[in-house]
DNA sequence: GCAAAAGTGTTACCTGTACACCCATGG
DNA sequence: CCATGGGTGTACAGGTAACACTTTTGC
């Protein structure tokens, strides 16, 4: 068979990306949404999304759909699924790959947002967005809950400096329950991956909570050595 | 904006689905492979791929291209990802979508196989897969691993009627290690989701080995109350 | 001095893991 | 009678989960 005619015989088809993009504030892990600009379902809740283009990775054009709109880079991004149920979009056939991004609120603050719209809300809100978005938060929630659990990514969602007490409630906001202090202290101190600064934060209490910060160069040198994550 | 010119104005690409195809024979899970018809690469061990049509979903693409080569229906199947870097195929631009499909060689052996050269083969090899098929095999098994832990989706590489032997064989196999053949049963029976049979196998040993059966219907009452599988 | 959050150890239970011998049968 | 795979129970260790009080300090 001839390859060109075989390949130029099929089909072709727009393919998006859309992006979960998750960010921790005030204590609870929150999704940046979007009213829709075009039809159909124009003003409805949505991902953030775009089309690939020829001459980019898909991981490249999630990459630059997340920085267009929030003109921040090295975002941590991982792939959830392809959706391609036939009318999953109305306006026409689009197969979409969706990734979550978990963004550091400190640095989306100070980044330069351009007039989109753009809108934290709360988990519970899903109900609202619209085509199959729903279920591409609910699968990359229970993505992010699977590696947040094995691997030390829930730092990409704190600022470079965070508290113990910071860091509990993340992962009771993406667990979904609540975490026993002293265990949580015990197992995440013994892993030996925190630094304790001298500083602490008074802004929460009056007696002060030490920041920490992630080694990471520790955690890659323990990696060589069998260490394995676990909260 | 107008949603008909923008939809309009952006790329369309190929898109296929490649299916990592295994199967569990002589007590170990194999890889269903081929030899590619066309160029480019023709000739190279390859996965079984093909492209997605205008009028089904990506999942059903999947299964039409399982069935078309073994002619069986219903498989298992479960999507691994999306692999869209833009020189994965040589031959041009094909943005593809791994499943991995469970297929019980007994089934298999019935079904009536198209002259297609598929050949079985160990997992060993697959450094000699084309393109990224290499890859996408390696996320196919670390998912499998991980879904079969979960949930009971291992009997699908089973006949109905398995003894406890071959199952342990096949988790060994799945997981790439030895399991305590005492402390695998107490887990397996202990869930309470096997049925004995009077029958034994008597090919395998002299004494014979009781056969069992997946109660699913049992398992689908339990899950109702909280329960989980673990193995 | 009191309210509000930070910080700190011990115990009980349970799950996971290691381990070795007898049984049944066909040839 | 013997070789082959089938089938069975226990004990120990390590990890998980439950639990409450003292400390600090700004107001």
């Amino acid at each position: 068979m001839n390859s060109v005619n075989f390949y130029q015989g099929q089909s072709r088809f727009l393919i998006a990306v859309d992006c979960v993009i998750l960010g921790f504030i005030g204590n609870e892990i929150k999704l940046l949404t979007f009213r829709r600009k075009i039809e159909p379902n124009q003003g409805g809740l949505s991902l953030l999304g775009g089309f690939m283009s020829d001459n980019e990775d898909i991981d490249q054009a999630a990459s630059r759909v997340v920085k267009n709109l929030t003109g921040l880079e090295n975002v941590y991004m991982d792939q959830v699924a392809a959706y391609g149920k036939i009318n999953r979009d109305p306006g026409e056939r689009v197969i979409s790959v969706a990734y979550y991004a978990l963004i550091n609120i400190d640095d989306y603050k100070n980044s330069i947002i351009a007039d989109s719209g753009a809108k934290w809300v709360n988990l519970e809100r899903i109900d609202e967005l619209i085509f199959d978005h729903k279920q591409m938060v609910c699968d990359a929630i229970v993505k992010l809950r699977r590696q947040a659990a094995l691997f030390p990514i829930g730092f990409n969602l704190l600022p470079e400096r965070f508290t113990l007490t910071q860091l509990q409630m993340l992962y009771e906001s993406i667990y979904g329950e609540k975490l026993d202090k002293r265990n949580f202290r015990k197992k995440i101190l013994g892993m030996g991956i925190l630094e304790r600064l001298d500083e602490k934060d008074k802004i929460n209490s009056k007696r002060g909570a030490y920041y920490f910060v992630f080694n990471k160069e520790k955690y890659h040198r323990m990696l060589e050595k069998g260490f394995v994550f676990a909260i």
